[in-house]
DNA sequence: TATTGTTATACTCTATAACTATA
DNA sequence: TATAGTTATAGAGTATAACAATA
């Protein structure tokens, strides 16, 4: 019978995505300091799209957390100017978010330094950086993903 | 002259990691609360190696965040009694930390259910996982990093 | 003097439960 | 009754500054 020392690659690459992620954690905590955001602040900021609108509680299920955390998160962008908070038409209980012009200002600059590749994968040779999106492409299909 | 609609594969393939890893933060958070164990509690626990020493210092290192935080991590730790504190032998400054015998068993536990990989990598053809891992070896490979 | 870890303080994130105002 | 969001509360993570013990 054949020995198997080798461990799945689907576990080894969860493995090392994960580490490339924490090698990268300080990079974030700095970027979002230089913003003068709060992690879950700038994720928030991320969610809400320029010219569109987005309810509380699709924010809290996009943070993936409790409603009433979203309330402190959303009062601190408030105060700072980048989001408003207003009651919708249709249902009054409904709070709608939107961004500021300053909070879209904020939010572009945000993603514009979060998409920056780490140097490990910048570094890549090109057909490497391709294959590694391919394969990446395919996980994150949404056409692949188990049916509703 | 060419138009260039592309993206940088790295610039992709960054947004796509990311993308994975948030969809997978609700596993996480609710793998950390079935052990019982606060996010950061359970990333400290998984830095100390069994039958190893790691000073306090050394850890507030790994975890990226300051030394005065990472006293409250080890006292709730230690009360849990996870992990054992003691003064170094030869420098009666520095704490070394260890794990205690039931601390390398939740520890062990952590890590078979933390390396499980997301449905997404899981459910790939074996020839896209292996060359997703081949990919992400080479980014990740410490021999190709910056010089000393 | 310099370094390791702690304490004091203040702010952010987190969830649960009780509440409000709508529906 | 049920739902969207808030408030109250409590605990955990975060950094800065001042401190104790040791080097």
């Amino acid at each position: 019978m054949a020995v198997r020392h080798e461990i799945e690659p689907a576990v080894e690459a969860w493995t090392l995505i994960w580490r490339l992620v924490q090698a990268n954690r300080p990079r974030m905590v700095r970027l979002a300091q230089e913003l003068d955001l709060a992690p879950m602040q700038l994720h928030a900021l991320r969610l809400i799209e320029p010219g569109a609108e987005l309810a509380m509680g699709a924010l809290a299920q996009s943070l993936f957390c409790d409603p009433s955390n979203v309330t402190g998160i959303v009062d601190r962008l408030e105060s700072r100017g980048l989001i408003e908070r207003r009651g919708a038409a249709r249902d009054r209980r409904v709070k709608i978010l939107t961004l500021t012009p300053e909070g879209e200002r904020v939010r572009a600059e945000a993603s514009r330094l979060m998409e920056q590749p780490p140097p490990e994968l910048a570094a890549l040779p090109a057909e490497v950086q391709v294959a590694l999106r391919d394969a990446l492409r395919k996980a994150t299909d949404p056409g692949r993903s188990p049916g509703p």
